[in-house]
DNA sequence: GTTATAGGCAACTGTTTGGTTGCATGTCAA
DNA sequence: TTGACATGCAACCAAACAGTTGCCTATAAC
């Protein structure tokens, strides 16, 4: 799986915004979606399509009525995958920056 | 904490990459970062700013040489206080969907 | 059938971004 | 002190991006 395009996704504040709608109310049209935006239907369309794109959003079309679902899948494998590594580091990160500004006062 | 400087720091590949080289060897100087990359040293030195400024990296001066440091807190902070409300969601979201769908057969 | 509704497609625009190059500054070493 | 080394600053460029507008298609409602 390409993280990448998730990443990208998620780096749009009005996209993460998206989400929580979606996260709040599942399962919303496009138009339930614009209501209280500033900004056009299309752009808002326009970012769906990415999120579509990146997985985190499944469709769902009934009628002309196009449903999108919150896939919180990815998500969580950038969890698991990619934060855990560095989590993992937490520590040890912090230990050498110590050590490091140690070695700094002893020069000094 | 605003979390958007951290979500735009992680959409690109490349600062992503030099999260990565950070985590295997700490405290690399800019132009160990360089070594091996195709870009130049400046285009670096601007991830690098980047990742500053989003908290991610750290940096020590030492004489002339610019040491950097990942620090890992604002990715444990996402994990923590974003991904963990999707998370979360994860299983009322597929179940959600299971029965929309399940109600989309219906009507077929 | 006609009309209103929900959404898609395509062209265009201003801004941001990732990258380059050239030059300036500060620090170590001979 | 002179030169080499490590980095920063500024201007510039092409491509990507977020957003708009206008028009088209398909479904539902009357």
């Amino acid at each position: 799986m390409d993280m990448d395009p998730v990443f990208r996704a998620l780096a749009d504040p009005s996209r993460r915004a998206l989400l929580d709608r979606l996260h709040t109310e599942n399962g919303q049209t496009l138009g339930e979606l614009c209501e209280g935006l500033t900004m056009s239907r299309q752009a808002v369309s326009k970012h769906l399509v990415l999120l579509e794109e990146a997985n985190l959003v499944a469709v769902v079309w009934r009628g002309r009525e196009k449903l999108h679902y919150l896939n919180p899948v990815p998500i969580a494998e950038i969890a698991d995958r990619w934060i855990g590594k560095f989590e993992r580091a937490r520590v040890k990160a912090l230990v050498d920056l110590k050590r490091e500004l140690e070695s700094d006062d002893e020069k000094a």
